[in-house]
RNA sequence: CGGGGUGUGGCGCAGUCCGGUUAGCGCACCUGCUUUGGGAGCAGGGGGUCGGGAGUUCGAAUCUCUCCACCCCGACCA
């Protein structure tokens, strides 16, 4: 257990806040709810956002740029839309502030808008009121656009990287020609955040559809990855929405088909945020800190120096520089600590911080040529000689990534439960904790009963469920579908 | 928006009940020396409108009033 954060098994909340402030993540910003994320978080972040954009470009996106300000009536051209982010939109009503001899510096009554501007909480409006000028023809689809922005949700209770008041995503819109084509993008995209998850941040999530009453408001049908945090509670990861005419009728966008018909356009928007972060720190972290996966750690490997005086300190790094130089020379992202501080300390800071390979060099390794590696997966450390040191490090972070995956799955596994009686329902959720799999008789009520009783949601209609045979774990008619319940962030 | 709590160097706290020296402790920070293979030691040093305002008093971190901020727990959310 480390010394300076919380018990993650005896409180969750504390561990999780201490290690995105301790391991330099991320800070408190002065407007409630809000944060900065610091050098070692976005990094990570960065990464994330590498390897996403890259598959989208793969798959014939472009990425371009919306304005932060949306015009108040566009929200409202959607019904389901408003209803669903009117809560929570921050409004612009004044351009102008003013001194003013008693109270400081007040806002310019003057200076009221005549219309005034949101801050988007999503784009959707702002994009479909420029389609409209950008869609003519059949010709012109599909339109496959990304955009990497931040957004604003002026959320009651914040959480740092989970849920903030401002936060980075990237929102896809793409529009099409067909309802089939739009499905066909929306389902592209929803395994294209399974890869990003469960290849990348080493993360398993269920994929398949939201519950009507889950449902993106405005969308036809939601798609989601959703995956199993460390206590037990379920992080929705990526939403893919198929919007269907909806947005393309609410904007007016209409083509022409290649038969000379005028027709609506069919729509989808996909979106994976910040929150991202948490879920990783979330699935992989320990008792000592993080465990971040070698393909988003912003150092892979980091190198101790073990010196005792300005001698050995350039003996050490005579010896280090060709090592580190191979590493680099591998794509191996290396980050060296010279700092003044004890070895130990640095031990335990860069498990902390999650770093899944320490390289320990010191003279006695010299003498032996070789060098201390130590993995932060399963704390395993040995020494290894010199000129095996790039081959083995390469090969330890593919199985580090793989082990994390592993683990987390083996976790979400022994934590997921077929239920068919409300009782075992009640239990689990109230004291085990945990996925439950089970029938639902697809009705809006038992899903709002079972929410009321349990504070267990819907999380996800899984594409490889198997309702037949099954009866509705709440009222005991024959099962609509096989869903996975549980408690979420 | 309801319930609870906290505001004192950068962080974490003590002191507040019962007013009275120069507001104290730990961590962090700076300097020097000795250290360095699992969170180093010693010595010296810097840093405070005690959340803001008003009041009571010879005297307020401490008592009164008031405002503000934040945190935790509940209803909504990527």
């Amino acid at each position: 257990m480390s010394k300076n954060i919380a018990s993650q098994s005896k409180d969750y909340a504390s561990w999780y806040t201490d290690v995105v402030i301790k391991a330099g993540l991320a800070d408190y910003g002065p407007v409630k709810g809000t944060m900065v994320i610091k050098p070692y978080g976005f990094a990570l972040w960065e990464l994330i956002k590498d390897s996403f954009d890259q598959m989208i470009k793969e798959t014939g996106h472009e990425n371009a740029y919306f304005p932060l300000f949306i015009p108040k009536s566009f929200l409202a051209k959607e019904a389901d839309h408003v209803e669903g982010f009117a809560k929570e939109c921050a409004v612009v009503t004044h351009t102008r502030l003013k001194s003013d001899s008693d109270k400081g510096i007040i806002v310019d009554p003057d200076s009221r808008l005549e219309e005034e501007v949101i801050v988007r909480p999503t784009s959707e409006t702002i994009i479909w009121s420029m389609y409209k000028k950008w869609i003519q023809s059949y010709r012109d689809l599909p339109l496959l656009i990304n955009q990497w922005a931040n957004v604003v949700r002026w959320e009651m209770r914040t959480r740092l990287f989970l849920r903030t008041t401002e936060f980075l995503w990237q929102e896809g819109h793409t529009a099409h020609e067909t309802y089939e084509q739009a499905e066909e993008e929306t389902l592209l995209i929803l395994e294209l955040y399974r890869k990003l998850a469960e290849d990348f941040l080493a993360m398993p999530v269920h994929t398949g559809l939201k519950s009507e009453s889950e449902k993106f408001a405005g969308a036809e049908f939601t798609y989601c990855i959703e995956a199993m945090m460390r206590d037990k509670r379920a992080l929705q990861a990526g939403t893919s929405h198929n919007l269907g005419q909806n947005f393309a009728k609410a904007f007016d966008v209409k083509f022409q088909t290649k038969d000379n018909v005028e027709e609506y356009v069919y729509a989808t928007s996909w979106g994976v945020s910040t929150r991202l972060v948490g879920g990783v720190i979330m699935t992989h972290g320990d008792e000592k800190g993080l465990r971040l996966p070698p393909k988003i750690a912003p150092f892979q490997v980091v190198v101790i120096p073990i010196f005792r005086n300005e001698n050995d300190k350039s003996t050490i790094q005579e010896y280090t520089r060709p090592i580190i130089d191979d590493l680099i020379t591998e794509n191996v992202r290396v980050h060296e600590d010279w700092r003044k501080e004890s070895p130990g300390f640095k031990f335990n800071e860069w498990e902390m911080r999650g770093a899944p390979i320490r390289l320990e060099i010191g003279l006695r390794d010299i003498e032996n040529n070789c060098a201390i590696v130590a993995r932060r997966d399963n704390n395993e450390k040995k020494s290894i000689a010199k000129n095996m040191l790039t081959g083995e490090i390469i090969s330890l972070l593919s199985d580090i990534q793989s082990n994390l995956f592993n683990q987390a799955l083996q976790f979400r596994d022994e934590n997921t439960f077929r239920v068919d009686n409300y009782d075992d329902f009640k239990i689990i959720t109230k004291e085990t904790g945990g996925f439950i799999r089970c029938g639902w008789d697809g009705t809006k009520e038992t899903e709002q009963a079972i929410k009321d009783e349990t504070k267990a949601t819907i999380r996800v209609i899984p594409f490889d469920e198997n309702p037949k045979k099954l009866v509705c774990v709440y009222t005991g008619k024959p099962a609509k579908h096989e869903v996975i319940f549980a408690k979420a962030y």
